[in-house]
Formats: C-alpha cells, structure tokens, sequence
DNA sequence: GCACTTCATGTTTTT
DNA sequence: CATGAAGTGC
C-alpha cells in the first residue's frame, strides 16, 4: 500500500477554508491527509475500482479530488499524463489546474489530462481526425458559425426559415448530439421534428461540416465515441493509456458524456465521479441526472461516498439552503451539516420595484463595506449578487454607475462573441485554414469591398458546383470573369492578401516551431508536447513582439478592418478598436495563430481576474463553483423565479430545477445572504406587478430574519407598521394586482392569523403562502392566468393544465399559476 | 449594391 | 426596450 507522508507541511495548520492560493508554495507541496475529514479520506484512498462521491455544496469537492490525484501519484500508480480529469466548464478545469500545478510543480513527467470534455475531446480528435473524414486542423465552429450553416441547410431545402428559424433546428441538433445520436441513429419518432425532415436536415448538417472540415461542440464528443466504437485498437489504447479517469460536476453529464467515460473505463474501471445531484442546473442543455442514478447498476461493487460536512456557510444559512432543497422530490438525499456558528441568519426583504430593490442593495453594500451591526467590514471582493435572468443586471448596473460602485460582470456579454472580434478571428482563421469557408463569408465584405448577396451567391454556387472551398470558387470566377470592376478588384486583393499573410506566418512558423502535431505521433509525445506548451506559456515573450502577433497586426490594418472603425463615427467604434487592440495583445500569451484559435473556440469566456476590488454580478448558473462572504439574491419573485418559461415547458421537474438553483445561489454565501424580490418590476418596458417567489415561503422561518426596506408610500420611511405582511399588503395593492385573482388570495391569506413565532415569521407565511392549498379547479373551469388573461380550461394532465385562453390562445400552463375567475 | 427605414420578435441558463 | 430582419428609396 502505499505511504502518504506524516510529515506536516507548515501550511497545514491553515483554516479549512483558506483560498488554496495563500497554500501556494514554490515546491509542489505535500498531500495532507490530516487536513481531510474521514469521507474525504476515504475518497483519496479509495483508488482502485469505480467510485462515486455525492459531494454537497461545501464540502471541499475540489480539495478532495486534487488530493486524490496526489495520492495517485505519490502512491506510484500512474504518471501524471496517465490521469484523466474532466470537467464541465472551463472555470473549473482552470481552478482544477491551479492547484495541481501547485501539487505537483513542474514536474518532467508532463501533466495530467485535465480539461473540459470539450477541449480533450478536441485534442483526440485532432489526432484521429481522417478516420471521421475530417483534417487533423479542422475548425471548431462555435454557435453563431453553427446557425450560419444551418441557415444554407434550411435555404437550401426549400424550408421558409421564417416558420422553421435555424435557432430551432440547432436545438433539435444538438440534442441529438447530446444523446450520442449520429443522423443514421435518430429515432423515427423524432426524425420528423422539424419540418417533417430534422433527420435529414441534420444529415445535411453533417456532411456540410465536413466539406468545411469543420465541427461543432456536440461533433468534438460524437466523433471520438465513433472512433472508438468503430476502431478497437485506438480504444483499446486509450483505455490502457488512461488508467485513472476523475470527472467532475458529474451531474452534469449528458448522455454523449456518460457514454464516452464508460467506453474509456470499462477494461479497468478505475473511474471517481464527483457530482451533487442538488446542484444538476443543466438539465435544459442535455445534462442528465440520471446518470449519477444509475452509476452503481452500470459499475457493479462501486463505492459510494457521501461528502457532507460543508465548511463554507453559516448554521443558519446552511438551514435555509436545506429547507428550500427539501421540497424537492427527486433526489438522493444528503444531510449537510457543519461545526460552524450560527451566523447570521438569512436576510429577507421585499421591495417596492427593481429599481428600489438595486437601490437598496447599493446602499447595503456600502454598508457592509463600512462595517454595521457589528460585523467586520467586508470587502468588495467579498459580495456578489447573483441573478436568475442576465436583464436583471441592468438596474444593479445603472444603480452602481450612478453611485460609484465599482462592480464587475462575470460571465456577461463575451468577448470573443463581439461583433468586432469575431470578424478579426475570421481573418485569422482564414490565414491558418485557407479554404475556411464560412470565415471566408464573414469577412468578404468586411469591410465594404463592393461584393454583396449577388456576389456572394455566385461564389457559394462556383464552390458547390465546382467542389470546392469558396475562396477557390472565388479565384476561379476572378480567373473566368465571373466577377469584374470595382468588387473584382477589390476581391482580387483580398485573396492576394490572404496569400501573402499565410506565407508570412509559414515562414515564421518554420524557424519556430518543429512540425504541427502528427495525426499518428505517439500519445507521449503528443503529451510532452502539451507540457512544453503548457509550461512555455509564460515566459515566452523574450525578443520584442512575437511574428505571430506581429502579423495579426498587420492583418488587421492591411485588411482595412482597423481603418473601417476608424471612419466609424457611431461611439461605439472607439471601444470596438480597443477590443481589437486587446484581442493582439492577448495573442501574445501563444505560441502561434492556430494555437490562438484552438483556444478560442474552446474557451469562449472572459472572467479575466482582475486584481482591483469590485463587486460581482453575475447569473446563478454562472456562480455554481463560487462562493463569496456576502450573497445577494435578488428577484425572488414568481414568474421570474422560478422562471415561468421552464414551468411551462418542463412543469414539476422544471420546478425542481428552479429550486436546485435557488439553492446553489444560497449556498454560495459564507456569512451573510440576502434575498430580495420586488411588488413592481419593468417586464418587456412596461412595469408589471410581481408576487413574491414560492421558494421565499419555504424558507425555514427560524433561520429567517425579515427586513423592513425604507419605503417611498405611507409616508417617508414609515414602512415601520411593525407587521410586514401588511406592508407588502399595501404595496401590492398599489400594485394595480388588486383586482386579480391573485391578488386576492394573497389577501385571504393575509387574513391567516401568522404563526406565534413573532410579527417577522408571520410576515413570512403573509407574504406568499400562497399555492398550498390552490382552488379546485375542474375540466371547462373559467380561470385567470396572470399574463395570458382570461380563459377556459380544457384539459388537466397532473399539474399542468390545457386553458383555451381569451386572446392569448391555447397555452399549457402550471395549475400553481391560474385562479378560479369569479366571473368571467 | 447600399443605407436607411419600419416592423416584428422575443428575452434563461453555455461548451 | 432593444435587437435583428425585411422592405424601401437612392
């Protein structure tokens, strides 16, 4: 067996919580097995044979796991590279990394596979390209490629794309991808899901692909399970290669995922999956639970381990988050509990409108910022506000500009999706793939170069008709006169450029680097390649500006791109040119252009770290893997949150969801937590009346305490009635909610009298206790639905009803969400 | 071929 | 409301 080292390191007395950066020493640093509780130990010792770990919110998820790969190697079982460690974000994998690379320093025996499915997914794929009919150096398309060629596919079979939008199609698509199903494989059920021929649009799809020598996300994963599925020895390999495989977040798993593990595995089985079904927010996107449900019936004798000691929040948050998570019924169940304080218990307030409620949260902050109540002063690095929908973020962000807060969005609009940067990475990808068709359609008249739809048109027909890639098509009609004058000219030199800028980065690329990556080279090569890679990265940029940044330079300015926001007045221009700007110097951090790109398409975020203090805002799905002293949640409000859309589509396991990202949201706070909804909020730029969120009801009162916002009626801030389930009374029936149905049974349960546990507990049941008990409703009921009206109800199926609706037509909808119409 | 207009349309979450 | 797509006039 083997021996972990006694000896403790002088970090080891740190606090459980401690960020693993203040850990960070130069020598990679020795595993601990003091500092783990006995569940965590029992996971890094559990080495061999398939292991699941229900690992709640909290509970040292990622500390474990690098622990475990320390012991893995300490114990002399496998070299780094033979260890494979998926994630599900880039986030992760990156955090991941950080503290492996601080274990194992820089080591000479290259690094563990570490990455999302995505990314190694890609680097497979790159090798066994030719056996999917692809080249070793194709394009990675992201969605905004992806709808593009899906818009010639729709066009191209004569489909109306107005009634059937590439956007629907792309959903059915990847879904199909998400589910490890090849055009050939989709069931004849759904084959006919849109326009009568998805499957055969898909088909289309696919083969458009590969004349572009292209492939989309849900390709990188499809491709490598057919390769190993269709070619044995290359599996065979791989299985022996990889003989420890960890996944992360394993809840979020789709099924093209679960499949691509379990080929990987199943000679040896050495396989560790961490996941917390309460935490599965994926679902919409292919996730599926189940396979964590399933994980011991597919690995017979797994271990299970349960992580459930959570070191991160307060008591009393951490009662809060249980208590909500406990109305769901769907899942595998795990205590959480923490030798922690009490803590402050989980602040509740309602406000008039969106605009009140930012303001108020504004002011808090400053607050904590300052230190109140007794509580240290908290930093703006320490708070976060956390949404369900991104348009939320607007108040927040007009409040902060307003008032100085300094304030940084995470996960917000993308860098690399901006229009501007988009268009310089389709010169780029033009340079390193010439015949990259869809760049070449991006860019033809950008700028202007006087080649429009007829053009363009001619030149997608010479390709078709001719086999080949458009930027030949076009050198073809030059040659035969297909297109003269101005926008001949102009093309002429466009495609000159082009040449010109490639033999440029080959010539440089020659004296750099040896050769591209082999598509037959050895898998320990190909691994101490990506080491030297990984590890050149930082120290690389010795003699002045590297050729390859150099040349995107160029490109850009030879081009006319740079000069066409130049001329640009509109003021968004000059913010354009310095994302340009920003976009070459990010270069510099590789080692050539297609480098560049690979990472690109693979890592389509920009949560640059920045060192000055800010508050973060960002989306509850965005802040899964976080954790901050201070929480905000704002927007508890039905509709909202939960979503109606997902009630609507997914009903009670939509629900279920809604409620698992409330409580990833809460359980992302240390210390103090603050959820917050509005009686008035701007839907659509028009102020629509809110009710308070069904998850503020099932709180736990006792870890609750209520807040009396300052308020703008009755009077100054006479809001003090004492009792706050009036007071929300009161603003709700400024609401104009008063004559719905709703609103009166928020009145009649006002009436309630509150529970003994004091005014702020019965606040809590005034305010939203709503939907307990609904109103019988029965087959041709007249009822009332908050956005669609008036209207007749059909059928019921379960929970969901089937309500004719007045103007708004036939619509499903949630039986929480209707009242009886007392008349009609 | 292009710039300007109006019109409609839809707003969750992401590799 | 804010963005994108189609339609119109040059």
């Amino acid at each position: 067996m083997s021996r972990i080292p006694s000896s403790v390191p002088p970090q080891a007395n740190l606090p459980q919580g401690a960020p693993l950066s203040v850990r960070a020493m130069k020598a990679p640093s020795v595993l601990c097995l003091e500092d783990l509780n006995e569940q965590q130990r029992q996971v890094v010792m559990a080495a061999d044979g398939p292991l699941l770990v229900l690992a709640g919110a909290g509970t040292g998820k990622t500390r474990t796991l690098t622990a475990r790969m320390a012991h893995l190697l300490q114990s002399g079982r496998v070299r780094p590279y033979g260890i494979l460690a998926a994630t599900f974000t880039n986030k992760a994998a990156r955090e991941m990394k950080a503290r492996v690379g601080q274990m194992l320093g820089q080591g000479a025996d290259g690094l563990p596979w570490l990455g999302t499915f995505h990314t190694i997914c890609a680097r497979l794929l790159r090798r066994h390209a030719e056996l999917v009919g692809l080249k070793a150096n194709f394009t990675i398309l992201d969605n905004d490629d992806q709808i593009r060629l899906l818009k010639q596919v729709i066009a191209a079979a004569n489909i109306d794309e107005k009634r059937w939008p590439a956007r629907l199609l792309a959903y059915h698509i990847d879904r199909w991808k998400n589910r490890a199903l090849p055009p050939a494989r989709v069931p004849a059920a759904e084959a006919a899901d849109f326009a009568e021929r998805g499957a055969q649009l898909y088909e289309h799809y696919q083969s458009r692909l590969r004349d572009l020598n292209a492939a989309d996300f849900g390709d990188l994963l499809l491709h490598v399970i057919g390769i190993f599925q269709n070619t044995p020895d290359i599996l065979a390999r791989y299985q022996r290669w990889f003989r420890y495989v960890l996944v992360d977040e394993y809840q979020d798993t789709n099924i093209a995922q679960y499949l691509w593990l379990r080929l990987l595995v199943q000679e040896h089985r050495n396989i560790c999956c961490v996941g917390d079904d309460d935490q599965s927010i994926y679902s919409w996107r292919g996730a599926e639970v189940g396979n964590i449900l399933r994980f011991e019936r597919d690995f017979p004798g797994a271990q299970v381990v349960r992580l459930e000691q959570n070191y991160r929040s307060g008591a009393q948050i951490l009662a809060a988050a249980s208590g909500v998570i406990a109305h769901n019924k769907a899942r595998l169940g795990k205590t959480l509990w923490t030798r922690a304080q009490e803590g402050e218990k989980l602040r509740l307030i309602g406000l008039w409108d969106s605009e009140e409620e930012a303001r108020w949260v504004g002011e808090d902050i400053e607050a904590l910022q300052r230190g109140t109540r007794g509580l240290p002063p908290f930093d703006l690095n320490a708070v976060a506000i956390l949404v369900r929908a991104s348009h939320q973020m607007r108040s927040f962000e007009e409040r902060f500009v307003k008032i100085g807060l300094p304030y940084r969005v995470i996960g917000g609009p993308r860098f690399y999706e901006r229009l501007e940067i988009r268009d310089a990475l389709a010169y780029f990808r033009l340079v390193v793939s010439p015949a990259d068709g869809l760049a070449f359609e991006r860019i033809l008249n950008t700028p202007r170069r006087g080649l429009g739809a007829v053009s363009l048109q001619k030149i997608q027909r010479t390709a078709r008709d001719g086999g080949v890639s458009m930027p030949e098509a076009a050198r073809r009609l030059l040659r035969d006169g297909g297109i003269r004058g101005k926008g001949g000219r102009e093309l002429s030199l466009l495609l000159d450029n082009l040449q010109r800028w490639r033999e440029t980065m080959l010539r440089s690329a020659k004296a750099e680097l040896p050769d591209d990556v082999a598509p037959d080279s050895d898998i320990a090569a190909d691994t101490a390649a990506a080491t030297r890679a990984a590890t050149a990265l930082p120290g690389r940029q010795e003699e002045g500006t590297p050729p390859h940044v150099a040349l995107a330079h160029m490109i850009l300015e030879e081009s006319g791109y740079t000069t066409m926001w130049q001329n640009d007045k509109t003021p968004a221009a000059a913010g354009r040119l310095e994302n340009l700007k920003e976009l070459v110097k990010s270069l510099e951090g590789f080692a050539n252009l297609q480098g560049f790109l690979e990472h690109v398409s693979l890592i389509m975020d920009n949560d640059a770290a920045e060192a000055d203090a800010k508050v973060s805002l960002m989306t509850l799905h965005a802040a899964k893997g976080l954790e901050f002293p201070v929480v905000f949640l704002p927007g508890w409000e039905e509709d909202l949150f939960p979503s109606g859309r997902t009630l609507e589509e997914s009903g009670e396991a939509g629900l279920e969801e809604e409620r698992r990202l409330a409580y990833v949201g809460l359980t992302r706070a240390e210390r103090i937590c603050t959820v917050s909804f509005a009686a008035n909020r701007l839907v659509y730029g028009k102020w629509q009346a809110q009710l308070p969120s069904r998850f503020v009801d099932e709180l736990p009162e006792a870890s609750v305490e209520v807040l009396t916002a300052p308020g703008i009626y009755g009077g100054g801030y006479g809001a003090a009635t004492g009792d706050f389930g009036q007071t929300m009374q009161a603003r709700m029936q400024q609401a104009s909610t008063y004559n719905s149905p709703g609103w009166k049974r928020l009145q009649d349960r006002g009436r309630v009298p509150p529970p003994a546990s004091g005014a702020s507990g019965g606040a809590i049941a005034a305010m939203g206790d709503m939907g307990a008990t609904d109103p019988p409703i029965a087959v041709g009921a007249r009822v009332f639905h908050r956005k669609f009206g008036y209207g007749k109800v059909h059928a019921i199926e379960n929970d969901r009803l089937q309500i004719a609706f007045d103007k708004a037509g036939v619509k499903h909808v949630m039986a929480g969400y209707v009242a009886l119409a007392d008349r009609p």
